[in-house]
DNA sequence: GATAACAGAATGAACATTCATTCCTTGTTG
DNA sequence: CAACAAGGAATGAATGTTCATTCTGTTATC
């Protein structure tokens, strides 16, 4: 039977994801993440060689759905400047539709358990925005610097804005959150 | 002996923060902080109640540190935009000249360990910037949206500079932070 | 010699992981 | 079709380790 193999891999994950999100990963036992995901123990061990493995997993698929999420939601072969608001609209969406996916992510990226392979598949999935930057810098459009500087202070200033929306869990409407995504071009924009 | 007391207490925070911007809060027991301090374990529980305490009385006493660095470098009553480009670079520089401190601090913030209390005792540090940003709003220097939301762009685009260049470390010589610190400015500037 | 500072061994709780056992599904045989 | 195997999935009690905290004895200071 596959579909129970799915279900309870997939159990522990969701699991994991709303405790560590709530309780760090050490106030998470897997005791616990059992017990929330209604399996055994045991059987998060069949699907993960331990602690690090399953939260490793965690990490890489959260990224993958927020990286899908963006460029789905954003109509392709637009011009630089629309597009890569939208993919920013996008990202601060989902990050606000999915706080404990923020968390998570935020949580795992500043603690010393992430590894620079694991950084660097998540970079992966963001492909297409380095696309996107690569396009923005032959149209001189940016200002005259590193672009991993760009992309760095871009991505700094988009997550802090999710995470003030998260924390106030004031209403971030649209056209203050317009407002914010045209700030952010104009840190970036030549 | 009140000599010894601070000697003590501070190696015991010293140790703490190497250990802990290295290794996590969980990667480090007590028993290496007083190893690495060079006193006992008992000694550690003189002066804190328990790790949690140890930790936060760490924190605070960084986010000190890095406030009094970044007012006593930057001068007096200039113009707004001068000023915030001072406060930006000294902070920028702060953090590369001090990568433990940086590590350790985006650790716990981005932790369930920290509490709102301590957030906002930090953010009382802070105060200097707070009111040069009420300032820069009464002279209609910043764009039209919610204070909260350009302080936390700007702090996360400043922080995540000084990350670059913690992770990658390449030289950041002063044109280029400059440029960034400009950038900055651009983000939240009318 | 009294008081405070210090040290580190001892304690006990918490936890990740293992593994012997049970359960369930599917296939096989008469 | 009923009875029965076989094999993989699932379980959770047991294990051994790690660690924060406490306790007890020692050393320094007045």
């Amino acid at each position: 039977m596959k579909e129970a193999l799915v279900d309870k891999r997939s159990a522990a994950l969701k699991a994991t994801l709303a405790l560590i999100s709530e309780q760090g990963f050490h106030g998470t036992p897997m005791s616990q993440i059992a017990e929330r995901a209604n399996i055994g123990i045991g059987t998060i061990y069949r699907y993960f060689k331990n602690k690090e493995d399953l939260i490793n997993a965690l990490y890489i698929e959260v990224k993958k759905r927020m990286a899908e999420h963006i460029f789905n939601h954003s109509f392709k072969d637009t011009p630089v400047e629309a597009q890569l608001k939208q993919y920013l609209i996008q990202f601060i969406r989902f990050s606000i539709e999915h706080p404990q996916e923020l968390n998570f992510t935020e949580q795992y990226e500043n603690s010393p358990l992430i590894t620079e392979e694991t950084r660097a598949e998540a970079m992966r999935v963001l492909e297409p925005l380095m696309t996107l930057f690569q396009r923005a810098v032959e149209q001189r459009l940016l200002k005259a610097m590193p672009i991993e500087m760009l992309v760095a202070m871009l991505g700094g200033s988009a997550i802090a804005l999710a995470k003030l929306y998260l924390s106030d869990q004031k209403r971030l409407d649209e056209h203050t959150l317009e407002a914010g995504v045209s700030a952010i071009w104009d840190l970036i924009k030549k």
